[in-house]
This record gives structure tokens, C-alpha cells and sequence, in this order.
RNA sequence: GUCCCUAUCGUCUAGAGGCCUAGGACAAUACCCUUUCACGGUAUGAACCGGGGUUCGAAUCCCCGUGGGGACGCCA
């Protein structure tokens, strides 16, 4: 058997950290079994899809490199079919034609509410045999429900949560069609799954009180019933619920932020799923491992920091070449004049073990392209009197130097530091602000030799 | 309210009845490295929600509480 899974988002938004989660797991196991990752687009609420949000979600996808095999496809474009399914369906009475109005059920709902009850549809369409149903009324367009089991239960090995089981008496006989004729979303997916041979259905746990509904219908139809396998949702940094009020974002936010998509890729992984001890491993790895049985059952916790932690190892790993063009994409994109820099390739080797993110690499090469001068704070604190005489030394020193290479460099600051009898970082600090803007770089005498002698000469002069 | 899911350090997790004096990672703290800030290294503190069972033996199995989450739409 070929396995088959398929991410499924509505697009009434973008793709948040919870659904890239879910592709990826999705992704990962059909690429582990060397199956079919389908994307299908739940586009059947008009009022909310937009084409933007599409968009946006294969945007996100790309970004973290979550190819698909098949798709999209969109519900919208497939409504003959649904049709031809709710017509087999009365035909063969496994669903019926309920003309209760809204205003009937919204009253029946308050009515079980007052009692404390479980609010459902109480039946009064449903077919049965020696049941009499009441008179059709004129001008109400009906809805289809599917005729539910009345008695059993429905189980299933959910593949993440072990065995699930409901009584049928839980459930109520749902819309499959409304008035207007169009199919409502546990139906439609029922019948995409069938369609598309998914075989295992990997999707967040806010669909478990779906999936009894689905398998039930899916009985009906005679369809082979999928594998489930239900993924916790992930709670923000504060434990709270992700919303679009709080906390929810895009994942294409992450590259603005300036992370890298394999750090995020790795993060996302070790949430809520494990392989023993590891912790750094690269999606080959992942696919290799990826299995349904080390999902973790409950919640789990963002954490900003950990992830932190994962970008820094990642751009320490990552490609120079790489790097610079990331940071130089962030600096343009700042209005940096790029074009005079030097160097900058050796600057990033000097930044690319020190730094969380790509914002902060494009923030440590600014001074490697234009002057970046420190806050007057800054200056009033290191640019003292004592400070300036040093630095004047200094750069009679340098320009002595005929290689400009660090340990003539560093030589000339050793030189200068005897010279006035002060300590080290007496002369370098003050340095740091006259050529960087801030009191801290790596290691100066490298930083001199990368920003060059012109530079650093033209910068000492300025002061 | 009813039904469903869930519960190990602050956080992510390892853990399939004896390997657990509960392991790893992030974070924290201390020290080392260092001309600064980082990086890196070393070390330390930190958890099995509560109560009952089952068993020679329970973090692991069962039950009951409690906490957390989800669902109960002509939304998806």
C-alpha cells in the first residue's frame, strides 16, 4: 500500500506555526514511506477564502521547503461530485432531506441548553420505519443530513492517542448539504479522503469530535476508513492558546524575524515529537526517524528561546556565501548603501558564530559598509579625553604599518597601550566605537584587518 | 451542562513494570576561556499533579479526583 497523506488548510488566513506543524509532519511521513503528500485546498466557506490566503499558505510552504506531490486541489471546484454523493446517498437513505429552519433549531438549541443538555438535532426528519413525518411546509429550501447509526459506537486507533471511542448516541444527524445545496466541511472532506486514497489522515486534535462523524459516513459510502492520527496543538510562549489576537503568526514571519526554515524546520519537529536524545538533525535525518508512534499526546509549549538556540547552530553551519546574501537582502531592504563594502564575506565569518539571527548578522556587517556612528551616550562614556590622546597614538601607529595584517595590527595597539600605561581595553573599547559605533565586536585586530586601512584611517580622522 | 483528549525539571522531552539515586536539550546560576561582548568549555540547582488500587516491585497498568485543552454551527 502506497501511503498518501495530505495537509488540508482552509484559507481564511496564513499558514501559522500549528499548520506548518502539521504539513510537516504530514510531508514527513509520506516521505518516509516514500508516499504522496497531497494539498488540498478547503476553500467551501466563500465568505471567508480568499485567493491571498492561498497564497500565502503555499508562500509559507516553499519557505520551509514543504514540497507537494499532488494538488492543490479545491473543494470549490469539485462540487459535482459532492452532489453526486448527497443524491446517491438519499437514494439509498443513508441521509434525508430536514426542512427544520433555522429559527426552530436555534429554539430547540435554547431549549436543551436551559436543560443543561447536550445541544443537538433531536431527529424530527429523520426517516424511519412506521415513523410519521410531519407535513412538508411550503417555501423552506431543505438541508441534507446524513442518517447517523442511531445505537453502537464508533472507535478508532488514533495512531497518536491510542483507542477513541464515541457512542452513537453522542452524535446527531449533521447537515452534509445546506439549503443553498452547497456541502458542508465534515462531508466534503469525507469524500476527498475517499477520492484521493488518503490512507493516513494527520491532522491537529481539534478534529478528534470530527473524526467519528467522518468514519461513520465514510461506513455509509462503503469507503475504506483511513488511519488517524491526531497532533496536540501548540500553546504560545506564555502557555495561552495561538490566536490571531494573540500570538499567531505567519510562518514567513520567521524569515523576517531572520531565521533560517531548517531552524524553524528543527524546532517544529521537536515539538511534540522525539527521537531519543536528539535534538540537532537535518530533515534527511528527520525523514529518516519520522515515525506516528514518538508524537507526543498533549499540548506542547512554544519556546522563542530554544529556537533561538537552533537558528544560532544553524547559521554557524550555514554557507558564507549564504549568510551574506541574507544580510545583504536585510541591509538593501534598510536602504544601506552595500555597493562601497569590502570584506564583507570575512566580516561574516567574523559575526556568523556570535550571532541568534539574520537580523543581527545584517545589523553587525552595517558598519563593515557605511560609518555607523555610536549614541552620544555611548561616545560621552568612551570617548574621553585620556581615550582620544590614546587613539591619536594609535593611528600614528597604524599608519606606520606597512602589512596590514593582525598581528601587526595587534602589535600597534600593544604599542599604544604601553605607551600610555593603561590597560587593554582602555584602547580598544574606544576603538570599537570609533570604527563600529558600539563598545563590543570580535576580536578588534581582526576587525581592523577586515575593514581595511582606508577605512579605519578615514574613520580615526573623523573622530 | 454533556462528550472527547490530556498530565515527568520554568520550557521541549527520554522513559513500553525492575536498567530511575528519573536521562538529554533550551533557559537559569557559578567558574574557566577572553583586551570587550558573544561563542565555546566545565559544573550546579531544578520534575514523575493528588488519592486509591493491581504487583514481590509502578513515572510506567487500572479507578477516582484535580488541573489544562478541545468539541457540541446551514465555520472549517
Amino acid at each position: 500500500m502506497t501511503v498518501r497523506t495530505r495537509f488540508a488548510p482552509s484559507p481564511t488566513g496564513f499558514l501559522h506555526i500549528g499548520g506548518a506543524r502539521t504539513a510537516l509532519f504530514s510531508w514527513a511521513y509520506a516521505r518516509r514511506h516514500g508516499g504522496q503528500f497531497i494539498l488540498r485546498i478547503e476553500d467551501t466557506d466563500v465568505a471567508r477564502s480568499t485567493p491571498e490566503a492561498v497564497q500565502a499558505i503555499i508562500d509559507g510552504m516553499n519557505w520551509l521547503g514543504l514540497s507537494h506531490d499532488e494538488g492543490p486541489f479545491y473543494q470549490m471546484q469539485r462540487m459535482d461530485r459532492y452532489k453526486e454523493v448527497i443524491q446517491q446517498m438519499l437514494a439509498n437513505g443513508t441521509a434525508y432531506y430536514c426542512y427544520t429552519s433555522k429559527e426552530e433549531l436555534d429554539a430547540l438549541r435554547a431549549k436543551q441548553e436551559a436543560k443543561k443538555e447536550k445541544p443537538r438535532y433531536d431527529g424530527r426528519w429523520r426517516p424511519e420505519s412506521g415513523k410519521q413525518l410531519p407535513v412538508i411546509p411550503a417555501g423552506i429550501d431543505p438541508v441534507v443530513r446524513f442518517k447517523n447509526p442511531a445505537t453502537g459506537i464508533v472507535a478508532w486507533h488514533d495512531q497518536v492517542k491510542g483507542r477513541i471511542e464515541i457512542s452513537n448516541e453522542e452524535l446527531d444527524d449533521f447537515i452534509i448539504a445546506r439549503a443553498d445545496g452547497t456541502p458542508t466541511y465534515n462531508f466534503c472532506v469525507v469524500v476527498d479522503d475517499w477520492d484521493m486514497g488518503i490512507t493516513h489522515v494527520i491532522r491537529g486534535d481539534d478534529h478528534v469530535n470530527n473524526t467519528p462523524r467522518q468514519i461513520n459516513v465514510l461506513a455509509a459510502l462503503g469507503a475504506t476508513v483511513p488511519l488517524y492520527a491526531h497532533l496536540s496543538m501548540i500553546l504560545g510562549d506564555d502557555g495561552q492558546k495561538l490566536s490571531k489576537r494573540h500570538g499567531a503568526v505567519s510562518v514567513t514571519q520567521y524569515d523576517d524575524d531572520g531565521y533560517l526554515p531548517e531552524a524553524v524546520l528543527n524546532y517544529l519537529a521537536r515539538l511534540g515529537w522525539s527521537h531519543g536524545d536528539d535534538e540537532l538533525f537535518s530533515m534527511e535525518q528527520f525523514v529518516q526517524w519520522f515515525d506516528l508512534d514518538h508524537i507526543t499526546a498533549s499540548a506542547a509549549q512554544f519556546n522563542t528561546e530554544k529556537l533561538n538556540w537552533l537558528n544560532a547552530q544553524y547559521i554557524k553551519q550555514a554557507d558564507n556565501a549564504r549568510l551574506l546574501n541574507e544580510a545583504l537582502k536585510r541591509l538593501n531592504g534598510q536602504g544601506v548603501d552595500t555597493s562601497k563594502a569590502q570584506n564583507l564575506d570575512r566580516a561574516i565569518g567574523l559575526y556568523k558564530e556570535r550571532v541568534t539571527n539574520l537580523n543581527e548578522l545584517a545589523d553587525a556587517l552595517h558598519p563593515f559598509c557605511v560609518a555607523v556612528h555610536a549614541t552620544e551616550e555611548v561616545k560621552a562614556q568612551h570617548l574621553t579625553d585620556a581615550a582620544k590622546a590614546a587613539l591619536a597614538t594609535l593611528k600614528e601607529k597604524l599608519d606606520a604599518v606597512t602589512d596590514w595584517i593582525a598581528p601587526n595590527l595587534n602589535a600597534a595597539i600593544k604599542d599604544t597601550v604601553a605607551a600610555h600605561g593603561v590597560k587593554m581595553p582602555a584602547v580598544a573599547i574606544p576603538l570599537r566605537v570609533v570604527l563600529l559605533g558600539q563598545p563590543q565586536s570580535p576580536s578588534i585586530d581582526q576587525v581592523l584587518e577586515v575593514l581595511g586601512r582606508e577605512c579605519v584611517m578615514a574613520r580615526l580622522q573623523a573622530i
